[in-house]
DNA sequence: ATATCGATTATCT
DNA sequence: GATAATCGATATG
């Protein structure tokens, strides 16, 4: 996805960003996934967002340019993806929560610590919920934070395949404490890899 | 099927 | 010193 697809309000991007790809690729290893759940983050102007309280040292990437990765670490041992958008003085994001697996679903369980089985893993366990996915794709803080997600020289990329979401429903986000009545949760309806 | 609870630590006030 | 954009385990109907 282009730089400018992310240099918009994050409502926009967020809805589009639905049925998109993320790819991990490290050397020979290719994992992959289709976005099926995001929410929307506002950035100065949003209670909710980890930039409403202005820059620090964990969340400025969010007030740097749009398409980057912004990955934060919360209740001890998760780490959640997000992607930087809008204007850099506005810092809005994405929050990626639930991926459909496609590719490397042998390592993605591997990575998660399920029972890596031949054919039929547990998948709707693998990549549904932030941080279920992150974990699945390898993401880190240390590794992937600042990350340009426009290209795959990064080696963690969104990418559009021409999939096309028969339908996307909007709900309140998720395990926010502020704002929490805003619809700003994006999904695709009825799909099983959708979390919660 | 839904509800409740503890884990565990970087980050912010 | 308190908190947190979650998860997995356990308990209960």
């Amino acid at each position: 996805m282009p730089r400018s697809f992310f240099s918009r309000d994050p409502r926009r991007v967020a809805r589009e960003l639905v049925g998109k790809l993320l790819i991990r690729q490290q050397g020979r290893k290719v994992l992959a996934g289709r976005i099926v759940e995001v929410e929307a983050y506002l950035g100065a102007s949003d209670p909710a967002a980890h930039a409403a309280s202005g820059i620090t040292e964990r969340n400025r990437v969010l007030f740097g340019p749009p398409g980057h990765a912004y990955v934060y670490f919360i209740y001890g041992n998760h780490f959640c993806l997000n992607v930087s958008c809008q204007p850099e003085d506005k810092a809005g994001c994405v929050l990626i929560r639930a991926l459909e697996p496609l590719a490397g679903l042998a390592e993605m369980a591997r990575a998660r610590g399920l029972p890596a089985t031949d054919g039929k893993v547990a998948c709707e366990k693998l990549t549904s919920g932030p941080s279920r996915l992150s974990r699945a794709m390898g993401v880190t803080r240390a590794r992937d934070n600042g990350k340009d997600m426009t290209t795959p020289r990064s080696g963690l990329w969104l990418a559009d395949d021409g999939f096309r979401p028969r339908r996307i429903g909007r709900t309140p986000r998720i395990g926010i404490q502020k704002a929490a009545a805003e619809k700003l949760r994006y999904l695709i309806a009825g799909n099983e890899f959708v979390s919660g």
